[in-house]
DNA sequence: TGCTACCTGAGAATTATTATCATTCATAAA
DNA sequence: TTTATGAATGATAATAATTCTCAGGTAGCA
């Protein structure tokens, strides 16, 4: 286990950045001045900015870009798969009674939640309490999935979109 | 690596539910129906509820309770350890222009995140792609911490406590 | 049976995010 | 290079989640 660190960012960055037109036309999504602002100031920060703080680095080269241009930009990079969010589970607070040491599987598609045992987890951590300036605590593992239901879901739209062509 | 079923949690959710009144005095807590109803809730229910069900919930029997009340109760719950949240970004959106496979190290004081490489965390869920329902896609660790900021800011506010007495 | 500090309900305020829509612009065809 | 067109943007309203404020209520204790 170790920290990544910023030296070993600066060629992936530039290779991500280069790239990004073609991908962009790709998908068939136009390289908008805003477009590229934003991923080069996501790929610039280590820190796993907020889009507040992403609107505040990017305004300064353009003062006139609007706060839902950077959440609209940022929720289509992820959907490009240029950008990711650091947690399926930000849209509101999920609670659990359970206190014992366990993880979750959490469908992306509709966001449900189970508990599920997995030894050895903690064991990834073991010996270690610190890491860089980090004090460790704890852990939480969180598989993604697809439940029963949004797969069947998934599957028609997917039959919807081949029938149309 | 299994799922943790309803059936095995009765008798958790029991002795839980038992001790309540006891923890709640120890941590000079009154214990109100309001806050036996939500706790009462949050262990009858599996599936890691948002504060709007519970709040649903737990109206059946208390129709006059107040939504405010639901939130600053499991918030509670959380500080005294009777709860948990599923993870502790949920606050907003943090994106991450690195689509590298990694893991993270999240500050719970300051929600400062750093990227971490661990070897062995997809190794896990080597062999499934499935678990009960499930088709599984992938995983994130959330290794829980404090940054050195943060590990001063408590030692100085214990200090303060300290003083106090 | 009171006292008192803590707790709750009601609703306002705040914060994050998404929706709407008129205008502008990137792209590709002519 | 010009032009046409659908997509993208900015401004702002709307929505959703959460927190704050404060007057009245109540649990816990003497
Ligand atoms: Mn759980
Ligand atoms: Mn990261
Ligand atoms: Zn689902
Ligand atoms: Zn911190």
């Amino acid at each position: 286990m170790q920290m990544v660190t910023d030296a070993c960012r600066a060629d992936y960055n530039a290779a991500r950045l280069a790239e990004f037109a073609e991908r962009c036309h790709r998908d068939g999504l136009a390289v908008t001045p805003q477009r590229l602002a934003i991923i080069r100031a996501l790929l610039a920060s280590a820190d796993h900015p907020r889009a507040e703080a992403v609107y505040n680095a990017v305004r300064r080269e353009h003062p006139h870009i609007s706060l839902a241009t950077v959440h609209r930009t940022l929720e289509t990079l992820c959907r490009i798969g240029e950008a990711r969010k650091v947690t399926a589970l930000h849209d509101s607070a999920r609670y659990d009674g359970n206190t014992a040491p366990h993880h979750h599987v959490v469908c992306i598609g509709c966001r449900r939640i189970r508990d599920i045992e997995i030894p050895g987890v903690e064991r990834l951590l073991d010996g270690r309490n610190e890491l860089g300036e980090f004090r460790l605590i704890g852990c939480a593992l969180e598989v993604h999935a697809l439940c029963a239901q949004c797969q069947r879901r998934r599957n028609h739209r997917r039959q919807k979109i081949k029938g149309n062509n």
